[in-house]
DNA sequence: GCTTAAGTTAACAGATCAGTACACTTTGAG
DNA sequence: CTCAAAGTGTACTGATCTGTTAACTTAAGC
């Protein structure tokens, strides 16, 4: 088993799993679109399951990435990033295939808390918080964790607006209340 | 084909399909929890995709007037009431079998934006976008539009928040990012 | 050149999927 | 009482689901 081979049957699987969803993928089409062989395929991962959670993990790895890189590249200080991300989130949204947060569709599908998948996806989350809860320290906000709590509140806010609603904007909405939420935690 | 006798197939999907969601719960499992037959459930709903959107319709109705009934009560003002709505979702959040927004999952999983159901899911976002809309504009707003929309994403962001994080309060932290935008609205 | 691991094809479980066919029973209205 | 609508049980498609089995090929390291 070629560790690179594993790698690229998660990259494949997650663009598949993204585009289509959990349920809706069978293995089969997991084999067919990745040209690999069903028994290949199962050598390198145990069950579906043991797929899903290697692809929410390559996922998350790749997001966070991109995200904080792009955040970084937009603003440079704490504050600014914390409104730049709203921006990085538009420029995510108005991508091609795009198609939602892969996390927040995990949770969906998988409800149950203890299931791995659900907890791979809550992990995620989380990151993005802790993250952000940091930014908004060295920002100064008076009570960074709440600060924090809000933003990641306002993207996910955005990103399931931008999936649902029509004639609306609303990573610029959620730049805007995040200004403000801002201004009031520095004051 | 009485009709009381088909709304209550479609509560009875309703609770199913929100507990275990919509590509997971197969029709012999629905059959078996509402006791009817297979024969007699496919001369109600031709295929489970209308059984999905009835289901949706149905709780499009009982949720939103569960939730403005509940928001009136708990308020008199439009200003107010926009606050409390976030009083009502915590409600919402510690009931017993919470499972976050049914339409956010039906949208989760049925993707694609010209498939009736999530057609249906986006219909009911839209619904409570015009709602707080009014309320907003009934405030005093100086852009109701807008309110409304940053309202709205506050309340899908603290429901996404309320299923995958813990050690937080996303009704809390959110109402009081309501507050704030309210404020500079009405100044 | 031999061994071994990683890969292949292809068929097969056994379950479940959405949906149908058919013959039967219940029930309510005229 | 009669008739039609609404319901029943059960068995059945044909497809798809996750996962397995067995025999064969390829390729790299010693």
């Amino acid at each position: 088993m070629r560790p690179n081979k594993r790698d690229e049957l998660v990259s494949k699987a997650l663009k598949v799993f993204y585009r289509d969803g959990f349920h809706a993928t069978g293995m089969d089409k997991l084999v067919v679109e990745t040209g690999v062989s069903k028994t290949s395929m199962y050598k390198h991962f145990r069950t579906k399951e043991d797929l899903i959670v290697a692809a929410l993990r390559l996922r998350d790895e790749n997001f966070r990435n991109w995200f904080f890189q792009r955040v970084d590249a937009m603003a440079e200080t704490p504050a600014e990033q914390i409104i730049a991300s709203f921006d990085a989130l538009k420029e995510w949204f108005e991508e091609d295939g795009f198609r939602g947060c892969l996390f927040i569709k995990a949770g969906a599908e998988y409800q149950d808390k203890d299931h791995p998948i659900h907890v791979q996806a809550a992990e995620h989350k989380q990151l993005l918080l802790e993250h952000f809860t940091i930014v908004a320290q060295q920002a100064g906000a008076h009570d960074p964790q709440k600060l924090a709590c809000q933003i990641v509140l306002l993207q996910e806010g955005a990103i399931v607006s931008a999936v649902l609603l029509k004639n609306c904007d609303p990573a610029e909405d959620a730049k805007d209340a995040a200004k403000h939420l801002l201004a009031k935690e520095l004051a």
